[in-house]
DNA sequence: ATTATCTATAGATCTATAGATAATGC
DNA sequence: ATTATCTATAGATCTATAGATAATGC
């Protein structure tokens, strides 16, 4: 039961960190206040001292989650535009991601979901979304052109897309396909002699 | 008021197509069986008489939803076999199709929805994907190959995560360059000289 | 004195059911 | 007689609030 002013920091931030991973695995409106409460160690009635709705709360863990990636990297000192696009594939349509949605990208666990939030939601996530896209832009060859962006657009659509359907196939061996082929597809994309 | 067996099933009929439309617009969990059956122009109670339990019209209407699109096609007396690539991307990758998600694709509109389901929910929702990428095979170069089947993978991946990232996108200018880039790839992916 | 969290609960909403009503169909 | 739909409601769940409790910080 602490009570200072950091205590209540620390606990903000836990709060919508362990919502930031709940709302992706369970949708925006799949889990309670409650229940997320109760799960962080603590009760419903402090939530409101933190929040003045859930739809805040939602905004700040659809926040959370667009730079969940980014932060994870950063905590182990690496730059994110460091990393190259053929490592990008491979994590990004591995095994691993599409069986941890909690941890994973807001865009492929929360794509529909977000669509249909209201304005704050909306812009948030569109922020993300064109940072993303220069993200990748930039690990494409040429980086200054606009074929370069518009091969990011194509692996930010096609990615997001590939983990949003292996998801979905109830069959390992096509969910496994559908990976695989993106993965090899995305990898061309950032080769010169493309197109 | 009628009451006669084809009554009934007409009425049905009406629930599911309903149901097929208004969840693809609100997502699996947005609307309730009560408000449904009001749009229905019916009152709750009627409900169960249809349906054993809400996730059983759930199921009958994303059944309905991932055949919507050849159903509208054969009622125009068009074999969806017979339309080329270029249109099925000129019509998936419209602003029309962005904009009216009710009537548009269930992977699209419910990709993570479905992903987040019961077993029945993903059994037919992976069916469904199977025939897709069967047909999207088909209309690739030489759909013999496993390379057809291959770009029809990426078809449908980037296709559906276009469509989804574009309703994300609150910037009209963002979302129409997200729907063109990919537009214009997929056209060339069903061009023969393709590697 | 202030405030972060707790317990308890009001009020709204949602699924599912019970029993009444009005039509069908043997 | 059967049954498709209606009205009414029970029971569960969810957001938000009220008031109590126990810590901080001037």
């Amino acid at each position: 039961m602490g009570h200072s002013q950091l205590e209540k920091q620390k606990t903000h931030e836990r709060i919508v960190t362990l919502a930031a991973k709940r709302l992706r695995e369970e949708g925006l409106e799949g889990i309670g206040v409650a229940d997320l409460m109760k799960e962080a160690g603590l009760t419903v009635g402090g939530f409101y001292k933190h929040f003045a709705s859930r739809d805040e709360l939602v905004a700040e863990a659809v926040q959370s989650a667009v730079e969940s990636w980014r932060r994870q990297l950063e905590g182990k000192g690496i730059d994110p535009a460091d990393v190259p696009l053929e490592q990008y594939a491979d994590d990004y349509l591995s095994i691993r991601h599409r069986d941890h949605r909690g941890e994973g990208c807001a865009y492929a666990a929360l794509t529909a979901d977000i669509a249909r939030s209201g304005d704050a939601i909306r812009a948030i996530a569109t922020e993300g979304l064109r940072k993303n896209i220069e993200a990748m832009t930039a690990r494409m060859p040429h980086p200054d052109t606009a074929d370069a962006r518009r091969k990011a657009i194509i692996a930010s659509c096609v990615m997001t897309g590939a983990v949003g359907l292996a998801r979905v196939a109830d069959d390992e061996e096509l969910s496994n396909e559908i990976l695989e082929a993106v993965k090899s597809f995305v990898k061309e994309l950032g080769k010169d002699d493309g197109k």
